[in-house]
DNA sequence: CGGAAATATTGACACTGTCAATATGGGTAA
DNA sequence: TTACCCATATTGACAGTGTCAATATTTCCG
């Protein structure tokens, strides 16, 4: 009955990974460990390794499921087939507040370190983000080059714009004088360099 | 003669500074630890103690350099009275150039977690490359709000930009296809609502 | 010259990830 | 039901880590 007694857990593996994004926001990525996941959990300090084989494994995996949030966070009301604009800007916006919503998580989505960044999980759930922001950039208007050039900048432009106002907003790089009010679709403005409506 | 073998290093803190940046940009943040700096160096592993206080305190001085050699690489050829749009295209690429020359120091520049975030000399050279950030905003075309607020708003843009930028350019995060001869100047364009010259 | 202060060493401690060996129990085929 | 296989969890051990107190060495300056 009570599953927390049983010898065989259940469910360890979402338990895990609960317990490893609870202490990630709380105590950052220097404050979390596998043993205290385990205690947290109540089981031994070596079960982790049948669910994730190591800790690069757990982070990998909190990662993953974190690109599907974001995702997620991106899509909120994709459903009504809004124009693309509001589409777009939905998406910025979910986009940051998963960003302010899970800062530490965040920032190891972006790590080069401790992650296995061959996965193929993880890797599919990056490029099912970038599909989503590509279609954001779809709305740029740009005065040179091919359109093949102008989708590749616009895709790199997009996410770069975004992602480093991500990151130094919720790590509070900028002053709050300079962020009164101001959104990531404040700045967006300037992305659009023509369209005005 | 042989400072190697004298008890007193004479200058440890730098020796220690090479050598963990050293370590950092080969194994990664993760493969960085004092005990095997301290082997590198030639001391007991104990001696960053004096220099450093501890590990926060090593790296908050590492990344205190690189905010300075960011600073460097942004104003190289400052000196001649060029234009704005050449200053802030010099800044622009320096600081690309800067983060793929040391993409783990760069990343622990823009870590959360593990470092002194109120360390005045940290908190004085991000300043100081803000600063320059801020003049490269001041060439941006801006229709609407005060003055103020355009200012603000082109600081929190050009920095987001860029730092995104230059972040997922070091991670590898964007496919090559989109990358071909594309440089930071090639997106920031972008920027520019209205600007032709 | 002599003592104070800076600098480096030694040894210890708790904590970490990882692994091999072992124990437990769930699921399944006979 | 019974017997077995395999996934799952535990135990114990190990090397490596940062940190600290106590100690040793050297430099500096009065």
């Amino acid at each position: 009955m009570d599953a927390a007694r049983k010898y065989h857990h259940g469910n360890l593996k979402e338990a895990f990974l609960k317990a490893a994004r609870d202490l990630l926001e709380r105590d950052g990525l220097s404050g979390l460990s596998l043993r205290k996941c385990a205690e947290k959990v109540g089981v031994s300090h070596a079960a982790p390794k049948n669910h994730f084989g190591n800790m690069a494994g757990l982070l990998t995996a909190m990662v993953t499921t974190g690109y599907a949030e974001l995702a997620v966070m991106m899509t909120a009301d994709a459903n009504t087939n809004a124009d693309r604009k509001r589409r777009r800007d939905q998406a910025l916006l979910g986009y940051v507040d998963f960003a302010q919503a899970n800062p530490a998580l965040y920032d190891l989505m972006f790590s080069r370190d401790r992650l296995v960044q061959d996965d193929p999980d993880l890797l599919q759930q990056i490029r099912a983000c970038f599909v989503i922001l590509a279609d954001c950039s779809a709305e740029l208007g740009w005065h040179h080059g091919s359109l093949e050039d102008k989708a590749g900048k616009g895709q790199v432009a997009i996410w770069s714009l975004v992602h480093g106002y991500a990151q130094l907003v919720t790590a509070g790089r900028f002053k709050k004088d300079n962020m009164k009010g101001l959104s990531i679709l404040d700045i967006l403005p300037i992305i659009e360099q023509d369209d005005q409506n």
